[in-house]
DNA sequence: GTCCATGCAAATGATTTGCAGTATC
DNA sequence: GATACTGCAAATCATTTGCATGGAC
């Protein structure tokens, strides 16, 4: 998925903002690497063969600001990383989400494209006022080969 | 809601545990505050009315272990801090959830009970083979409060 | 030319860990 | 009495920040 980079120009442009060399290239690697939730330094390794001599503190600060532009999303996979994927948003397509599937045993992480909490999100906001515009779901349990794995570790013993 | 100190006995024995006056302090803070999210800090803070002196280590060591017996649930507001609230199992009671309404305008966190994700968790399972034992739902919005002022701002301007 | 952005190194701050003393079973 | 637990202080490590230099417009 290539990146529109007019689009990402005026973006930045509307909000005071310069288009450098740094920020295409930490939204072009993240863009390349959809649905792998990269940590901070991953990015800085992943822009570093391109561009050696940027720096990890302006890729947390490159990250910090693209995701204030809706550009990434951040997920949190209490592991102790923040770790950013490329959003939806970012194609200025029809908003789409998906679900992040943990697996307990090997850490593997899946996505799962996945509307259905919209009408979730339309019931609490009749029933409490609260409006809501995002979210963010992680879903942990057992991947099919751990599944699979841990029965028959079960009928061992 | 008090702790039933016998299960906790019970369960901490079964894993070769010992009962210590700081960690049914730990868990009794917690159970008196559902739907508070508090930090290990926070938590630090209850103890040391009732018993001054708790480390603050001590207090790390024991959410963590209380997570791992799913006394209590881990929740992260991407502040910083990792938070934690008593669990529903605490109670040998049937598995509820409740989701995590984050108001982006005052930071508010407020919840709402549902079980309606099981349903897709099924459709998950059935679809991908990856079976689910738990979830964890954000939602991002602005809360009654937040959303009023939003619109006589918008309005005003 | 004016600001904004970067790179480096130092600072920060939540969480973890080593260890000697203490409490539980 | 053995073993696990605690408190303290020091260590860790992801992330942030200050500041002088460099780059975008």
């Amino acid at each position: 998925m290539a990146i529109d980079r007019e689009f990402f120009r005026q973006t930045l442009k509307n909000n005071g903002l310069k288009m450098t060399k740094q920020r295409l290239l930490v939204l072009e690697a993240l863009a390349s690497c959809p649905d792998k939730h990269l940590t901070a330094e991953e990015i800085y390794e992943l822009v570093k063969v391109d561009y050696p001599k940027i720096g990890l503190a302006t890729v947390y600060r490159t990250i910090q600001l693209l995701f204030e532009l809706h550009l990434i999303d951040r997920i949190n996979l209490d592991d102790g990383f923040v770790r950013y994927e490329i959003g939806n948003d970012s194609h200025h397509e029809q908003k789409h989400y998906h679900h992040h599937l943990i697996c307990l045993n090997c850490g593997k992480v899946l996505s799962f494209q996945d509307d259905s909490l919209e009408e979730l999100e339309e019931k609490i906001t009749n029933t409490t006022g609260f409006f809501i515009v995002n979210h963010e779901v992680k879903l942990y349990g057992y991947c099919k080969e751990c599944g699979g794995k841990l029965i028959e570790k079960t009928e061992r013993e």
